[in-house]
DNA sequence: AACAGGGGCAACCGCTATCGG
DNA sequence: GCCGATAGCGGTTGCCCCTGT
């Protein structure tokens, strides 16, 4: 495998007579001189059309290409070396949501590009997945409570999220040590709106042990009894409000400013659902799994 | 030491969405 | 509304390096 940081190769640099009208445009890996006249050359003008970008910095690449090496390599900020043990829960319960967007699960992970979490996941952690389904051994996610779910149950959901629209187990709102992800009814602005939620079933209902929830305007994601900020990734005005006070979580209501249990409904801000019918809806891609 | 196979990463390709004329 | 250019995204490929034999 090539070191983390090994720098490119300037070999293997193919030329391209098809694109740009016959003026040969490099393919292939960037030499350090090429990137130092992209990173140059941005740091000095700036993102603008691509195809400026490349013919301005005397670079013979395609603006495609410049493009994709700034954001993929280049910009500053990003992260390099391996995922960690955070990040990569995070990708995970990401993906379980977001499927294999990869751009929008990238969004919620400072310094690291879709191209990077792609590559991991396809390389990694489906190879984990695959694996772990022929042992029983330790690939797990915490739940708020301490349990674990076992892989079977998140490899169901991770290999192929598109299939993941089916629960056995979902007749009603969350019961017992559940981790559900519901998703809500698409509002007008094509966005998606899930709960994230480990409950505890109680007498009064859905009381304690709240878990919080991801959203696509942002919001608060519970994991292994800890809560972490997802930033938004679509402005939204149905949940807006990023100062979250935490202990709110815990609670019932008022999480992620605007949504809210309440009793079997749903709502976010001035939207609200009867869950009963949420649930009896099959069209809902459910994902379910619950803690052994 | 030499070789083959696999893993991991960077980059390309093709498609779709968006924007401006 | 149409069309071309551009941006962005996800899937795929190709290359290099490591590891096992």
């Amino acid at each position: 495998m090539r070191k983390p940081d090994a720098p490119a190769k300037t070999d293997g640099t193919k030329t391209n007579s098809t694109n740009g009208g016959g003026s040969r445009l490099r393919k292939g890996l960037w030499s350090p001189e090429e990137d130092e006249k992209l990173m140059n050359y941005m740091l000095g003008n700036g993102q603008g059309c691509w195809s400026e970008v490349a013919r301005n910095a005397g670079l013979q690449r395609c603006g495609k290409s410049c493009r994709l090496r700034w954001i993929n390599y280049l910009r500053p900020g990003l992260k390099r070396g391996a995922f960690s043990l955070q990040e990569e829960e995070l990708i995970i319960h990401l993906h379980s949501i977001l499927g294999n967007r990869w751009s929008q699960i990238a969004a919620r992970l400072p310094g690291r590009t879709d191209n990077e979490i792609k590559n991991f996941w396809n390389s990694t952690i489906k190879k984990r997945l695959k694996n772990s389904s022929s042992s029983s051994s330790s690939f797990f996610l915490n739940s708020g409570d301490g349990s674990s779910v076992n892989e079977p149950q998140i490899q169901a959901m991770y290999m192929d999220s598109s299939s993941s629209s089916s629960s056995s187990s979902m007749h009603g709102l969350p019961v017992g040590n559940h981790h559900d992800l519901v998703p809500l009814p698409k509002d007008g602005l094509e966005n998606y709106y899930y709960l994230h939620e480990t409950r505890v079933g109680t007498e009064n209902g859905y009381s304690g042990g709240g878990q919080g929830m991801v959203t696509e305007g942002g919001g608060i994601m519970g994991r292994g009894g800890e809560l972490v900020l997802v930033p938004p990734l679509v402005s939204t005005n149905l949940i807006a409000d990023d100062n979250v006070d935490v202990n709110e979580i815990q609670s019932d209501k008022a999480v992620g400013g605007g949504l809210f249990w309440e009793g079997e409904k749903v709502r976010v801000g001035e939207w609200e659902w009867e869950l009963g019918g949420l649930m009896k809806d099959v069209s809902f891609p459910f994902l379910d799994f619950q803690v052994e």
